[in-house]
DNA sequence: TTGTAGGCGTTATCAT
DNA sequence: ATGATAACGCCTACAA
């Protein structure tokens, strides 16, 4: 009825604990009659170790190191917080230490600094929030020479040296975000991809998600949409934007592809324009209560916490479980409207 | 450096291990020299016991029933068996025995009987799909004489004996439905709700999807939308569909209120009935096909895998660990179209 | 009232 | 090559 251990396996086939568990482990050092007698036992029962005791044993306390970008700097980071306090409530009382590292993301040398720093910690794995290309390249070469296992969240990059990542199809993601403008604006109306903030020709995410909304519209042909881009940089928004509507362009539907929609829609609100369907990503304060007021449609959720919570897990149960650490983890894209956005917020 | 332990605070106090386990679970028989000595060193330090070791020597092997419809009869359970297989795979080696049971969902009988059954097995823990509410009632009164806790899943039902539920918010389930619908539909044009198959007078996730969807529309008056009700038994479906799409009701939209929504999406391609926007439940592999066909707009996803999943974690970890029960655990609704439909079916 | 001893299942070490 | 033993941290039983 109850588990079958080690212990009962060596009485089972009359040897010892030790030989039993060098014959499961393949330690060698065994003969063939001993390892006979043991593999006939282990073939009739079903033998499963008992993972507490196993990682009991194990008293090694592991430290985990996450790096993303300061909150304060980009309000899109928030939640990260929360899903490594979760983290931190549920692993530190298997011995595991949790520990975050922020940079600043307009600043590629502060996320060099902070990685520097954590090399020199030496943690057992690095959750990474890769922004820049190159310096992660090099960074993460680092951290494997030195035996640190790194995973990546939310920005996902092609890199040989770990593949472990978690976050989203930004493709899909676009592709998505087309569909719904689709859904609510007319035929032969101008649509309009806008690029907020970031610089776009770094930025592999806004490429991506810019890519797949194309690609829905340019398989829709029939519907005969406009589909044109705009990079606009936080200074001097306002006159941007008052060209982009003001002017007879015909723009029935906005697609923001940041967590900067909200910067849209309090434009659309200040001067009063209607009709225009916005979409942008991510559930901000100030995303929120424009998607309440209507003026924004549709918010895409990146789920930031439970991306990190979910890479911090996949380390956690590799070191005290030995489970193997997914490769690649794309989150299902929710769709928020004003209606279920609370069921998105109240867990 | 490393997390203190029993040994340590003893070695602290200048007391022994079974001296500071009185003191820290207060069981008594310890004098106030003693409990001062130790209570002084507990508040020095940040003592978390460590919950493997705890459960290792807690050797009790613990058995979860699972009593669900058979998917036989209704495939919306069809993903449950995943979601109970997942978990069997992640907890029987912490010696936990999760075992279902099927009940036919049309018979009451057969839902008693196997609840019956059930309770002569006695396990620590049952987690239900309460679909009847009187039987229901009497049963979970007889589990928790018996000293097993039951938990639900799905449909939520006021009951006193236990509150622990995991499910969606319907009435909210509803009105995602009706604002969905709203988006596509004209002004002025007939809304049909239909329930199919179940018995509505029986069943309150209906009646409650059916308050929540015609409660959005009641908000929403400006638009002036008829909403209407219908009962349709399986049998005879095909007569009753006639009557209501081909008389001159001009029905715009159709909310079908479970997961029979492709029969309904099968007789609109059958008779090539166009323009019609239809919205239902669940991820069927028929349903997925009408999603993909665009003659179903939206589902909605009850996420009956994640539920079992969710509720068996929580039995579990109760046991193991001793995390509280959370009273009402109400996952997202998630909005799923064609395009990111896919993003929710590969994890 | 207090301390000690032993065991949960696994693994590492040390004799044999 | 093999078996005995101890240890991980917690808890329980028993002895003092």
């Amino acid at each position: 009825m109850k588990t079958p251990t080690i212990k009962d396996i060596a009485k089972l086939a009359g040897v010892s604990k030790g030989t039993v568990d060098r014959v499961i482990h393949k330690r060698g050092k065994v003969s063939k009659k001993a390892f006979e007698k043991v593999n006939t036992v282990l073939n009739e029962i079903n033998y499963t170790p008992n993972l507490l005791a196993r990682s009991l044993k194990n008293t090694k306390k592991y430290h985990i190191c996450v790096v993303l970008p300061d909150f304060k700097e980009d309000l899109f980071w928030f939640p990260c917080n929360e899903g490594i306090t979760e983290a931190v409530n549920e692993f530190t009382s298997f011995g595991v230490f949790i520990e975050p590292f922020f940079f600043n993301p307009t600043d590629i040398q502060s996320f060099i600094a902070v990685n520097k720093k954590v090399l020199k910690i030496a943690p057992d794995a690095v959750l990474l929030a890769p922004l820049f290309y190159k310096e992660t390249l090099q960074i993460v070469e680092k951290y494997v020479d030195n035996n640190i296992i790194v995973s990546k969240f939310n920005n996902q990059l092609e890199i040989d040296a770990t593949k472990n990542f978690v976050g989203q199809d930004l493709f899909k993601s676009g592709r998505i975000a087309a569909s719904l403008l689709h859904m609510l604006i007319d035929k032969n109306s101008t649509v309009a991809i806008v690029h907020i903030d970031e610089d776009f020709n770094n930025s592999i995410p806004m490429q991506e998600k810019e890519k797949g909304f194309r690609n829905y519209f340019d398989q829709n042909k029939k519907t005969n949409h406009t589909i044109e881009t705009f990079n606009f940089h936080q200074n001097n928004l306002t006159n941007k934007l008052d060209n982009l509507f003001k002017t007879s362009k015909n723009v029935s539907g906005v697609f923001v592809t940041t967590s900067k929609v909200y910067k849209i829609a309090a434009y659309l609100k200040k001067n009063k324009i209607e009709g225009i369907k916005v979409i942008g990503y991510d559930l901000l304060n100030e995303n929120i209560k424009h998607l309440n007021d209507h003026i924004i449609d549709f918010l895409i959720h990146q789920n930031p916490k439970k991306q990190v919570y979910l890479g911090l897990t996949y380390l956690v149960e590799y070191f005290l479980f030995g489970k193997e650490i997914p490769e690649k983890s794309l989150l299902p894209i929710d769709i928020i409207t004003s209606e279920n956005l609370e069921t998105y917020t109240v867990v």
